[in-house]
DNA sequence: CGTCGATAGATGCAAATGCATGTATATCGG
DNA sequence: CCGATATACATGCATTTGCATCTATCGACG
């Protein structure tokens, strides 16, 4: 084992910071290649795939801003889109009168099933030679603890 | 150990990959707050990261391509911008009359150095906390792993 | 209640991005 | 050597993005 880290842990801190970033770009260049992503950007897409996994259906906008690495403005923009597009749907938030609820409308959930479809089977041919179960099982935890002290602070 | 994930092979693969994502939507959304991207737009470091690890000083663009998550187009005038900023230069490719090579100049050299600094401090603020060393080293072992399993087909 | 600072979201505008395409050079098959 | 196809990079153009700012509402406090 042991790639090599010289010294310090602030190095070897940024050394696996740096390839975590970079398969994370090489990972997602092939995704974007493919053909799931002709008829969605990979935000717009985010965007649907965290609605569906949301279950009320309904979600605030800033919780969205939470999830996708956009502006506020940018993301304001998304949805306008999305709902002109007819896939998701936006009502004022009921307790809250400056806020928004957003959630998928039916031709919504419908294509974000389709391109989750083919989505996954995109990320299990990138994934699933690359690394052994054990190995992915290690990863997920890793980057799953990683992304909860950040957030946490 | 084991978050629990359903069965198939190929599902273990999605929330490992989706994992890995969030960790790097919830790092780099911490990293651009930061002061030490006020200068320069991520992908713009990036491009003077690469240039200054490389050996030789000189990189094609299209190499340079590899490495960031951008278009062909989108980085040609990404590189246009940093020249014109006097952060890189760039010259005909002598044995390829098509390319062109980049590097850094003296003040894009320093610049990166400088941003550079803060960005390791910002990084190590985040992941030390996080993890301890012999997880960063296996993250980093298995990020690697995957990165050289993706890009090698 | 009325004021004040904070928060949610929308919008004007300049800049960045991607797609399609253009130009030039390289490479391959005859 | 010639023509055909592929590759490297640049550019026109429409779309998307972020920053700054605006409006409306919330929450706290006198």
């Amino acid at each position: 084992m042991s790639t090599k880290t010289t010294g310090s842990p602030v190095r070897l801190a940024a050394e696996t910071w740096e390839s975590l970033f970079r398969a994370q770009v090489a990972v997602m260049r092939r995704l974007q290649a493919g053909p799931a992503f002709k008829s969605l950007a990979l935000n717009e897409y985010d965007v649907l795939f965290t609605l569906s996994r949301c279950p009320s259906g309904w979600l605030r906008q800033n919780e969205l801003n939470d999830h996708v690495l956009l502006s506020q403005s940018s993301l304001s923009r998304l949805v306008e889109r999305l709902e002109k597009r007819g896939l998701v749907e936006r009502m004022p938030a009921p307790d809250d009168g400056r806020g928004v609820l957003v959630r998928l409308t039916e031709a919504g959930w419908e294509l974000q099933k389709q391109i989750g479809r083919e989505h996954v089977r995109d990320i299990a041919s990138l994934v699933v030679p690359a690394l052994t179960a054990a190995e992915q099982q290690e990863l997920l935890r890793l980057t799953e603890k990683l992304r909860a002290s950040v957030a946490a602070r």
